[in-house]
RNA sequence: GGGCCCGUGGUCUAGCCGGUUAUGACAUCGCCUUUACACGGCGGGGGUCAUGAGUUCGAAUCUCAUCGGGCCCA
């Protein structure tokens, strides 16, 4: 059993990686014995790069799935795709130089198809390449009719329901998408605009969007505001268009803005909306889903909304209606995708209800990790003001399953058992209840998230021969995704099954590039994780996703931390080549207690602890915690330490002492090979595949043995540590060879197994009785303001002053005796020994010795 | 404009339900090839705990204000 000298993660992870029988990983749907431990992946967007920000979500999950694994639950790590949507409608229209309406409807869906599956195998190998333990017997595609139909079946069951409904809304439209977007799909940017002061019938306005004067609907002011006051009630006529509108009163209007009088107008923004619906004024449509003004809008129909803008300033100019333009600095609502400024348009779109209170109860039954991140949830909740508009105008998604009759206009929503279906290539095998067979199909087609909002009810059985298992155990996603993604899966899950679809949500934060900005292409700080797979090695990439930060706080990539993870793989692995090498002949089997060293038992009374406190942060989501407690026992108590100490057992002749350390040794290997499993699968594996039998992310968790968890073990392991460790650093100090020996070392200590100190310091050691003969002069006096401060309270500042006034001598005398004595304002005060520490230091007596102080130990060195 | 989070040695961070000398990593400097590891070991230097005020015997920790940064949203 040769262990090679270096770690190469370049042959040791494709190795793994490749010989892997995944099906270990696989959720078992029959097993009700195990308790269920399901992951509602989000799925990602398959645009064929698995990018860093995923990675860093997907490590999360990976060592939750391990973890919980290896901990007995039956666990289910699904992956699935969110196929649907305008990014690759864009792409394809891209690679073929094409757009969209230049081919057939199917023709165009099937290269986004293509594209998309493609894509998919991209940041599918990337996904093996990090290693992580997804179980794909659970795969799902949303694009696939096996998935789709669900999102149809959904949407039937909605309705059924009562919970959707079609309806002539105001909607964000993008023009040059020619689509309805939700407010998750609206960007905002600052830019300059000219605010217009218009002459408006006796009054003056200050409006930012003259082109829509033709779709002017009333003029507000403020109720309160005196120069305006006597206006209310009655009507203005509408410059160049000449309708009347009236003046109307609303608390909203900032009388300090412009000149305090502003148009309504349906709609130039959503205070718009709000004011019409809330006085409901009239519609007057200027804009149609071209972004080309509409037939009120007279001599300018049909001219783009800039060119209208243009048009008309042109023209109020010339009439003498503008007056004054003041540059004014305004956020403007885009297109996420094109960047286009959307404008609000009433067409009529299939809703969802939303039910505020029904979330927000299943809200309150999920655990937040951390927890406040649920008041981004509450805070979107509770100011919703319109229902969830779910149509798009788009190709690439699932086709909203409905006709309309053409003799009586009336809908027809498709069936469940029609599904999947596509109304713009088939027809209803019934006929409308008017007795029409001839319909016309919605093409309309689905907002995305009504894919990809239904994955917990999909992972869990739903609509399946399986068992049903909602809720699900844990949602993993990043924060920024927590009033569409969290929201909408909440909604449906409430309304479909009654039941919150998750009792955990993990939020992960964003990856920040190394300039602590987010990562984006466009400020060129974008790493890859192959990059950092290629350069170092996956289990590295997930160490700095361990231990970059905590989970819901943004995360810097840093190479360094990559590197320094890389290098524990290096330690770690000459760790376990030493120990290997002392295993050969080794035979693992139970050994009782009384047959080990104190150094042993210290070691493995460490291990024990780090056990459970990883155990504890496991269970609490705290991988940084986790790795960091980790890679402290191995470095400094395992290497640094106890390595050392027991080499000269290792090397030695007596079986006793050396069978103990390789029982020790065999024990603490094993155990770290399954504590880092999740974090380095490869490594981990690596490690097991030379001591146990089969993966060891098939193996059990390490228990906690609480009997090896002892104090006093550990302070007498610590002393021989720490003398160890300083004989070791008085050599060093002196120049002198780490083996070199020593004429004799003296301990005055309680010490009963000499053993590791006499083989780590390569000299004679003896236990002295009593005191030595040296001095231990009190040199300093500190108070204790633990015990001081709650005690003495306002005093307490006096009582410092005033022990730092005396002799330490004198008070180390008066502490020996049991009452200590200041003086204090000319009152004498009584104190307690446990007021003050004692500071001494060792002075020799002539002897040609040094003397160091170990923890209070006097150790003395005869040179 | 609103919400949430965060300001700790050069850099990143732990501590933050108040209590002795503020943790660790990276970087830096010095020493050391000692039968696992120089991708290592040992040691050193380096901090007004953003600023100001308050509460308290005592504040990195609690409160308020100010300044700065990040994210989400309007």
């Amino acid at each position: 059993m040769t262990v090679p000298k270096e770690y190469d993660p370049h042959i040791i992870e494709p190795k793994w990686r490749d010989s892997w029988n995944m099906s270990m990983y696989h959720f078992d749907w029959q097993d009700n014995s195990r308790p269920q431990f399901i992951i509602d992946t989000p799925p990602p967007y398959p645009t064929g790069n698995f990018h860093i920000g995923n990675s860093l979500n997907w490590c999360y999950i990976d060592f939750v799935a391990r973890y919980k694994r290896m901990c007995g639950y039956n666990v289910m790590f699904p992956q699935g795709w969110d196929c649907h949507g305008l990014p690759t409608e864009v792409k394809v229209e891209e690679i073929h130089g094409i757009t969209k309406n230049e081919v057939p409807r199917e023709d165009f869906r099937k290269m986004c198809r293509e594209l998309t599956l493609g894509n998919i195998e991209k940041m599918k190998q990337t996904m093996l390449d990090l290693g992580f333990s997804t179980d794909w017997s659970n795969e799902f595609v949303t694009m696939e009719p096996e998935y789709f139909s669900k999102t149809q079946r959904s949407f039937r069951k909605m309705y059924d329901m009562g919970r959707l409904y079609q309806s002539d809304h105001p909607v964000n439209w993008c023009p040059r998408c020619e689509t309805a977007i939700a407010f998750a799909e609206v960007e905002y940017d600052s830019r300059e605009t000219k605010l217009n002061y218009l002459h408006f019938d006796g009054l003056e306005i200050a409006t930012t969007r003259p082109e829509l004067l033709s779709a002017c609907v009333a003029v507000a002011i403020n109720p309160d505001d005196d120069r305006y006051k006597e206006h209310l009630g009655s009507a203005v006529r509408v410059p160049l268009f000449g309708h009347d509108v009236k003046v109307i009163g609303d608390k909203e209007v900032d009388p300090e803005f412009g000149t305090g009088v502003v148009m309504i107008c349906t709609f130039g923004d959503k205070q718009d909306v709000r004011w019409w619906i809330e006085h409901g004024l009239p519609l007057r449509k200027a804009i149609d889903k071209n972004g080309r003004m509409t037939d009120i809008a007279g001599k300018y129909k049909g001219l783009t909304i800039p060119e209208c803008k243009k048009a008309i300033i042109k023209d109020l100019e010339t009439e003498g209606y503008l007056f004054e333009q003041k540059t004014l600095d305004q956020n403007v609502g885009m297109c996420w995708r094109c960047d286009t400024p959307i404008e609000i348009l009433s067409e009529p779109q299939w809703f969802i209800k939303i039910d505020n209170d029904e979330i927000s109860k299943a809200a309150n039954e999920i655990k937040w990790l951390p927890e406040y991140m649920k008041v981004r949830l509450d805070n979107w909740n509770n100011t919703m003001e319109w229902d969830w508009c779910i149509s798009r105008q788009r190709l690439f998604a699932t086709p909203i399953p409905v006709w309309y009759c053409k003799e009586c206009g009336k809908a027809m929503v498709a069936k469940e058992e029609w599904m999947p279906i596509d109304p713009t290539t088939e027809q209803p095998p019934e006929a409308c209840k008017c007795g029409c067979t001839i319909f016309e199909p919605e093409e309309d087609v689905l907002d995305t998230w009504m894919d990809s909002s239904i994955t917990a009810l999909h992972v869990s059985g739903w609509l399946t021969d399986h068992e049903m298992r909602l809720p699900t155990q844990l949602r993993p996603q990043g924060h920024d995704i927590i009033r569409t993604w969290a929201f909408y899966t909440i909604l449906r899950s409430m309304a479909i099954q009654g039941k919150r679809p998750w009792d955990s949500i993990l939020i992960n934060g964003m990856v920040l590039g190394e300039d602590g900005h987010k990562m984006s292409k466009s400020l060129g700080n974008v790493i890859s994780p192959e990059e950092v797979v290629s350069e170092y090695s996956a289990d590295s990439f997930r160490q700095w996703a361990a231990i970059g930060g905590s989970p819901g706080s943004d995360i810097m990539f840093r190479w360094k931390d990559v590197v320094s993870a890389s290098r524990f793989f290096a330690k770690m692995w000459s760790i376990y080549r030493f120990s290997m090498s002392h295993l050969e002949e080794y035979e693992h089997s139970e050994l009782d207690v009384s047959e080990l060293k104190v150094v042993d038992k210290w070691l493995l009374s460490n291990l024990n602890r780090l056990i459970a406190s990883v155990t504890d942060s496991m269970d609490n989501y705290q991988f940084d915690e986790a790795f960091k407690a980790v890679r402290g026992f191995t470095w400094d108590v395992l290497a640094d330490n106890y390595i050392e100490l027991v080499k000269a057992r290792l090397y030695g002749d007596d079986e006793e002492g050396k069978n103990a350390a390789r029982y020790t040794l065999y024990v603490t290997i094993d155990s770290l090979s399954r504590l880092l499993a999740p974090f380095a699968p490869f490594f981990a594996e690596e490690m097991f595949s030379r001591i146990g039998e089969g993966s060891v992310h098939i193996q059990s968790w390490p228990e906690v043995c609480e009997s090896l968890i002892d104090d006093d073990i550990e302070s007498s392991g610590e002393l021989i540590k720490e003398i160890a460790g300083n004989v070791r650093r008085y050599k060093s100090e002196r120049g002198m060879a780490l083996n070199a020996p020593l004429e004799k070392i003296e301990i005055y200590g309680d010490l009963t197994d000499l053993t590791d100190v006499l083989g780590a310091t390569n000299s004679p050691v003896e236990v002295m009785d009593g005191e030595p003969d040296f001095e231990h002069v009190p040199v300093d006096i500190k108070p204790n303001m633990g015990v001081i401060g709650p005690k003495f309270r306002g005093q307490a500042k006096d009582i410092i002053n005033a022990l730092a006034e005396e002799n330490p001598k004198k008070i180390a005398d008066e502490a020996a005796k049991g009452k200590i004595t200041v003086r204090l304002n000319g009152d004498v005060l009584e104190l307690d020994p446990e007021c003050v520490e004692i500071e001494k230091e060792v002075v020799s007596a002539g002897r040609s010795v040094d003397v160091l102080d170990v923890s209070g130990v006097p150790v003395v060195i005869v040179r």
